[in-house]
DNA sequence: TCTCTGTTGATACAGTGTATCGTACGGCTA
DNA sequence: TAGCCGTACGATACACTGTATCAACAGAGA
């Protein structure tokens, strides 16, 4: 098999040759991600990165040794979104601000959640906001494997939620999501048609939408009578409102680690 | 668009027609799986998963509608593999029980995390789970919106969990591993290279494996004086045991629950 | 001005998911 | 038993993917 490669944050970035059109690391990513966005995850191509920017295909690899470094790029230019304060006032506030911050970025960037598996948070990007859960305990004495474990612990829930919330099938918004919208280009082009949610529900929970037939199957089931506490359950909560919903997960980890520092 | 299509386990399964071999859904899926497990998720194409079953690519849509939902039940089958035992004896000994299965069925079956985004639990094995979970508070008087809050965190937190526990670039066993590994073929044909841990680390943390690029790079960065917390808590701790780890986080989450019930 | 080095674009290749379509077979009806 | 009809199958085809290879070309240094 071939040589291990460096991550591509370990390599050094060309420069900007101007022909016919600059292109960067950055503009590559950028345009990528905005691909993505738009279009949805499949969407994103070489062929289709390098035509947004005007340039061939292979150009592209002068900048970027594969597919998979890109979606690593793509994957830390979402954690640079994160909107990292100044220093957190106590490890309680500084958690939530960063877990409310990562979900923002999953849900404005759906495609996020599909490629948390398989390019770790090691960007800089990634580094920097490790950097700063960490930092959160800062003050206090508490030993080094209890903060790596408390923010350890966090992070997993954020990322789990995300996977789930964004779950599609999951019943949604009653409307068929308008075409381009980011909720119908989640799915992508050959994608599976129907109402994906964006940011919508929790974990098997949720009314039946008649109309959408992931949610008439979960709605058939439940009435069917196999999976009873589930479906007790599922009638006895209304629609969660799933902001509500992350912050009690988010709630529960914290009062844990609470629990485990106090 | 097209019509919203009802979920594949919302649809019969065909006969097997004894021409030229029997040909079943359980039976792609299983190949599926298998393919999935020796050469990593990349290299389950419809073509591959045919020709291992003696078949034509096409038959496969008999079953299947589309690859999307041959990776649905891929995914159910993965949970049908976890060990659900008798009706648990307290909610913390059950969660604790459904968690470490789901866990290790992740281990086991390492293109599951990969797949838990875009791949909801809604299938019966899925259902099964959920199910399993939920009833762990069966005898317990707790509201219905804390019984699925509590079940939704622990389940967020384990698939977090999974996600990054299984990120390649991870510092790993120091050998690269045999070709035909399941390690090696994580990144499948056409992936990076490199090793790739299989079950061997947690998040932000692990030493430095002289000779693995990625962890060579984090130990440079860890070094270079971005980062300081990151890097003091990086040198603090030692090797983490991902066992251990994981049973750690999940005691605080539980502990959060513990909290929240009284 | 000539050479060299590094970048670009074109071409090519193997492989993907899946739409289409002619054919052949199994089971049902007359 | 003969005929039919719906269904499953296999082959072919298409658009598209990531990327290896290579000829042509630009700019820099001698």
């Amino acid at each position: 098999m071939g040589e291990p490669r460096r991550p591509v944050w370990d390599r050094p970035q060309r420069d900007a040759r101007p022909a016919p059109v600059p292109l960067t690391r950055g503009g590559i990513v950028a345009a990528a991600v905005g691909i993505a966005d738009r279009d949805g995850l499949p969407a994103v191509s070489l062929r289709r990165v390098a035509a947004e920017l005007g340039s061939g295909p292979m150009r592209i690899y002068r900048h970027v040794d594969a597919k998979h470094d890109l979606l690593d790029l793509m994957v830390d230019a979402a954690y640079g979104e994160i909107d990292i304060g100044p220093p957190p006032e106590g490890w309680r506030a500084g958690l939530t601000a960063i877990a409310a911050s990562l979900q923002a970025v999953a849900v404005r960037h759906p495609w996020l959640a599909g490629l948390l598996a398989g390019h770790p948070p090691y960007g800089p990007n990634g580094l920097r906001l490790t950097e700063h859960a960490l930092s959160a305990f800062a003050g206090l004495d508490v030993p080094a494997t209890t903060v790596t474990r408390a923010v350890s612990t966090v992070i997993a829930y954020v990322i789990g939620y995300v996977q789930l919330e964004l779950s599609p099938t999951a019943p949604g918004p009653p409307a068929e999501p308008a075409a381009g919208s980011p909720a119908a280009a989640r799915s992508g082009p050959g994608g599976r048609p129907g109402p994906a949610s964006g940011d919508s529900r929790s974990v098997g929970s949720g009314p039946q939408q008649p109309g959408n037939p992931g949610a008439d199957y979960l709605a058939r089931v439940a009435a069917g009578g196999a999976y009873p506490t589930l479906a007790r359950v599922f009638t006895e909560i209304g629609q969660p409102d799933p902001r509500a919903e992350f912050a009690a997960g988010l709630g529960i980890v914290l009062d844990g680690i609470a629990a485990l520092i106090g």
